[in-house]
DNA sequence: ATTGTTTTCTGAATCGTTTCAATTTATTTA
DNA sequence: TAAATAAATTGAAACGATTCAGAAAACAAT
């Protein structure tokens, strides 16, 4: 039914290795040959079957990229580093989401080993990281990003996210806030917990400041909104002058309510600190206070990493990992201008 | 290298026709016999090569979807329903957006034409729908999405535009507005040009009331700061007193300026209403009076109508059209609390 | 026991591309 | 011009799952 290689190569007068040589390496074949061939190609209206070349390559030129949260901008800008970094070595990167549940980045995983992808960068739910190893003993590389693998198997690009925590608490402690909020979960987020974990310290390093943990479901604007109504409804006595907020959608929906709906004065009343320094920070209503990760670059090394483990033809060699530093942004939410 | 069902097949003593029917079919297969498969597929951890299961199948088990930006809760809204829909013929949806760049779109499609996906919706940059005929006729049909087709060839899911930029423009004109701007671009996108097409017939049929259009080249929060920069450093005289933006996007970013650099009161000085109702609308500083489209649904149903012309032999059946109306949700940014 | 019927299983052929050793053609060198 | 070398082309084999006509096994009816 289709046009194939075949009816491509009677149609120019050649051989189908010929016609196959013209898609892939025209400089391999004679100027005229190729003039030839493509006429026939345009003619016929030719789509090559990338199944069948995949089926002879034997791998796709995909990367799988399994992440918490589509909807979250630091996870599109990490998407699209990752994406940079893959056009070099002309890959194209799926993208799929877990919305952080466990099931569906299982399903997701089978589906990009299904297709023989290149490998997988993912941002994985939970701790159990078994189906992952498993995979990568069968051949599909695995590199974690934004999560450092304490596990020696994988491969990971990360944030220090205990010197991130630490940094926003020292923060809110140096404009001598005391009665600080942390919000955020699930604690099962590796994430999540080591921002706790570093503001924690930050904390224990001062007197007479407190640490209270108010938890969310997930990372969302809406769960933030939940956390807002909840610390605006407090009496004034009870009511914390500082939350950090595990990320900056967290944060926004904290600011909304407040302010909106509460009157509450930020940075004088409240001040408010977040976590990614997502574009949507600068431009929100009060512009966010944040602590920056190298977005872009993570998701692209994280692919240069992937690439030269594929690379590596036995596939046992030891795990690297890279691991940046966050930045400190400071915006009106935490000192007015 | 990798695991076969040969493997399986000669580990579990049968033939590899059997462990075919296992993987498809089970119910044809007697139940020892597909637990002693299973255990040779557990033991020996196959995984299904997809690419060689396409090939002989002739066909992936993937809908494409180019839209004009993925970071637009609109678009993912779009794509979620599409995705639920597929899921019922067990199939799943390829995103992919063409940020509003014509070359991008084809070569979005080229890949998907290259995958033999069971078919591609889209909502085309361009008026030059060239390339998805020629698509379309080679196999691959066609829907788009967001937008009627003008022309008969290819079957769409559309929301009346120009009714509801006649909606929006007149709910202003009856809140007593009179210098109306229409924000949005490029016009080269249909959708703003019928959004812009039906404000212009609600305005014609008033007296007094004045129709500017504030054109920007992508319809971004960022393009609605510029707008709303624009729109706020007029001097009180020459400023609008309502301005329709022709999505949700433009509308927050006009909102955000307004509000915070320039200390409009919304809806007291402006009154302010977008397009799409994205579920961060209503959730906005103050909350954005808009045009609801049924998002999801008309997702789902375009991948209904994907699947039926996919199911048709010939291929040739006459193009189907499905148009919803638009809704209008008043909210605070036009009629105060 | 024989025949008929249903259920289960088999295995060679197939999908469309790429690969690569072998062959043909063109170009250079002596 | 003949021999040596390089460039271009050929075409059958291979990738791995699915298909389907036919064989084998299991069961039922006579």
């Amino acid at each position: 039914m289709a046009i194939s290689v075949r009816d491509v190569a009677k149609a120019a007068g050649v051989s189908v290795g010929t016609v196959s040589n013209v898609l892939n390496t025209p400089d391999k074949v004679a100027n005229k040959t190729v003039e030839k061939v493509q006429a026939a190609i345009d003619k016929l209206g030719f789509v090559r079957n990338d199944a069948a070349r995949q089926l002879r390559a034997g791998k796709s030129r995909s990367i799988g990229l399994v992440v918490l949260d589509v909807r979250n901008p630091f996870f599109t800008d990490l998407a699209r580093g990752a994406e940079d970094a893959a056009q070099e070595s002309n890959m194209s990167v799926l993208l799929a989401n877990s919305d952080e549940i466990p099931d569906r980045e299982l399903a997701m995983l089978s589906l990009f080993e299904e297709q023989r992808v290149h490998g997988v960068l993912v941002t994985p739910v939970s701790d159990d990281l078994e189906p992952f190893k498993k995979a990568q003993l069968r051949g599909t590389p695995i590199v974690l990003v934004d999560r450092k693998s304490r596990d020696k198997s994988f491969s990971s690009v990360s944030v220090d996210d205990v010197a991130g925590g630490y940094m926003a608490a020292k923060h809110l402690i140096e404009l001598g806030r005391k009665r600080i909020v942390f919000a955020g979960g699930p604690l099962s987020i590796q994430q999540v917990s080591d921002r706790l974990k570093g503001a924690q310290k930050a904390v224990t390093e001062h007197q007479n400041v407190t640490l209270e943990v108010i938890a969310c479901k997930s990372l969302t604007v809406f769960e933030g909104r939940e956390v807002g109504a909840e610390i605006a409804k407090r009496p004034k006595s009870k009511r914390p002058d500082a939350v950090f907020a595990a990320n900056d959608l967290v944060a926004i929906g904290i600011m909304q309510v407040c302010l909106n709906q509460e009157g509450l004065r930020i940075p004088n009343d409240l001040s408010l600190i977040g976590y990614d320094d997502i574009s949507f920070a600068s431009t929100a209503i009060v512009a966010l206070t944040s602590i920056r990760q190298p977005t872009h670059e993570m998701g692209a090394r994280a692919v240069e990493l992937l690439m030269s483990m594929a690379d590596e033809t036995n596939g046992k060699s030891k795990a690297k990992h890279i691991e940046f530093q966050p930045e400190l942004v400071i915006r009106d939410s935490t000192v007015a201008k």
